[in-house]
DNA sequence: CTAATATATGCTCTAACTGAGTATATATTA
DNA sequence: TAATATATACTCAGTTAGAGCATATATTAG
């Protein structure tokens, strides 16, 4: 059974970052909105009901645009007021949704990253913040590198190189894992936050990996593969699934704004209109997930004229009172590349 | 009339680089394809028959993935074989095709961006290649400011910023065109292709604007405006227009392959698999529409070690004969951020 | 009150990189 | 043979990036 016609839809990830922790909005979708048949009978799928990106269908009637589409959307839906939306990527993969399976039409999604701060969500209770790296925890290196790199996803790689057919594709297998997780020259690139998750995928590292299997193999008659029960353990450690291709499309949003801050000054969309350099410094670190060195960080903050001081002060916490600054707006329009720029990967402060 | 459906298209941004100039493939779509009847009356629409990028409907049946689709339909259509695709954006607006404005639906096109070399079109034979900078001239700064720049642009600009409406929107046009055509801070950014393209837009510069302007007042009814008999002179003066906001796309490639440079090593791309660093660097100028200091851009070269010496020598030209390289391939997977940088716009070797 | 601790902020040092230029070698063409 | 066009090696100064030292000013534990 194939799909015969598309469905043009918006997805948005909407970013926040609070108290030195990145967060997504997400949604509950029922199960069984998504579920195949063959899951629907089955009770692990009903009670697990994964996170989702909010998802609406776009509307050529009522918007313009697609970028007004998401806006205003978001705004019905959340009453969420946006600081910053740019399109991320159009995702039209078969069997992204597995409704395809059953001859649902072929869904295409445009993907947005949105910026804003974390406030109360309004209107349809189901949609919630949560901590970006509880879906990629193998992302943040603030302490040094995540437990599960070394214990879980090293020694699973390992196994996956092992495990292929030929020799060339078991070079290809080694180089990749070492551009990914920074074993080869050039270190650790936070950046690549994409092919990371792409090579868990197929290496089977993540449930969604084996969801999306079962799903065809079990529309196709053949015989359910049996799901590798280490398979299981291992995904446990590896964050919370999302539903559809969602971690995906979390995967590239984080590769794109980790890029971005190097030559545009977007983080200062997520903070408040008055903050201390530390507090900056913070907001970076936490969608860098990594440590900056505190001197090196001021001193390209201030040369780069990025901020400029209120005069007032900030008390509030322990040790000596900083310094409150603001964003100097129109470093936007007179210079061109401008950012925080992003070292590479050292230990702390 | 609004339109209700939304139909998905893919559009190629189709790029090879001959003999120092860069080349898009563009296709002479009838005019009474996309005219509006009101158009198709006037004589005047009927022999222009403007260039237009290949455009094709993507078919869920017959591809998995929308990148499939667009290489697939790209080979079946003009034979050639891409070297390198990937996504650029997905155009949404509303009236982007003027069918809207007779009740067509909505036409959403996600544009891709390949590489290939130039070669003969198979097929139906009305594509064709043409040189990129027809399209937009003003984006060629390699024999020092384009001339339509300092004679046409810029009077017509500062005419643009002085009709604004109130002070407030007065700076700010003033701004803009300070950032974009480099009169502020920073100089020239070759990057930012696209903004210098809406700007024309905005201020009427370019045909494109009139013509979707006109199509919307004959359609709601209203008097067609004067098409301002200065403005088209000026129009000629900036480059070939193109169908649809086909030049906003292409503006938008040239921006994202000129951005590409810096960090990925695509330019290889478009090069045989043998040659000279002065032809590599003859590649890199055309896309980048800057001259590069020969010294320095060998040497950035050589120690990135992004080529290798092949032992031939390349004697055909004038001059002391120079090594031929090739792409040291594995530079992709050993290294992250790797490409040939581009400086700040400077006068010339 | 004092010590420990946490933050803010100023300054230095070095290695690497960037932009620009000089010098020399080797080919073709007038 | 001179003029010209390219290839290639090397130098030099200014800038930037990474790392660390030192000191100032607050809170908290004892």
């Amino acid at each position: 059974m194939k799909a015969t016609a598309t469905s043009l839809g918006l997805t948005a990830v909407i970013v926040a970052v609070t108290k030195e922790s990145p967060r997504i909005l997400v949604v509950r979708r029922m199960s069984h909105d998504l579920a195949t048949p063959a899951q629907r009978g089955s009770s692990e799928t009903l009670d697990e009901s994964p996170d989702a990106l909010p998802f609406g269908p776009f509307d050529p009637e009522r918007h313009r645009t697609l970028e007004l589409g998401l806006w205003q959307w978001v705004e019905d839906q959340t009453g969420l007021d946006l600081r910053y939306v740019e399109q991320l990527y159009t995702f039209g993969n078969q069997y992204r949704d597995p409704r395809e399976l059953e001859g649902g039409p072929r869904v295409v999604s445009v993907a947005y990253l949105a910026l804003t701060d974390e406030s109360e969500v309004a209107g349809s209770g189901d949609a919630r913040w949560r901590d970006w790296y509880s879906f990629l925890p193998w992302e943040d290196w603030r302490d040094g590198p995540p437990g599960q790199v070394e214990k879980v996803i090293r020694p699973k790689l390992r196994r996956w190189i092992r495990q292929a057919a030929d020799r060339e594709s078991r070079r290809e297998r080694e180089e990749r894992v070492g551009v990914c997780f920074g074993l080869g020259a050039g270190g650790y690139d936070c950046v690549r936050t994409l092919e990371r998750y792409e090579l868990l995928y197929e290496a089977g590292l993540v449930p969604e990996a084996h969801r999306d299997r079962q799903n065809l193999e079990r529309t196709h008659g053949s015989a359910a593969a049996a799901f590798p029960p280490d398979a299981i353990d291992a995904a446990r450690l590896l964050g919370r699934p999302m539903a559809l291709d969602d971690r995906r499309i979390l995967a590239a949003a984080l590769g794109r704004i980790r890029g971005k801050l190097a030559y545009r000054p977007v983080v200062f969309e997520l903070l408040p209109s008055a903050f201390t350099l530390f507090q900056l410094q913070r907001v970076v670190e936490a969608l860098a997930g990594m440590r900056l060195h505190k001197q090196n960080f001021r001193r390209m903050v201030m040369t780069g004229e990025l901020v400029e001081a209120t005069g007032r002060m900030d008390s509030s916490g322990p040790g000596r009172p900083a310094e409150l600054y603001r964003f100097r707006r129109s470093v936007l329009r007179e210079r061109g590349a401008v950012g925080v720029g992003l070292p590479s990967l050292r230990a702390a402060e």
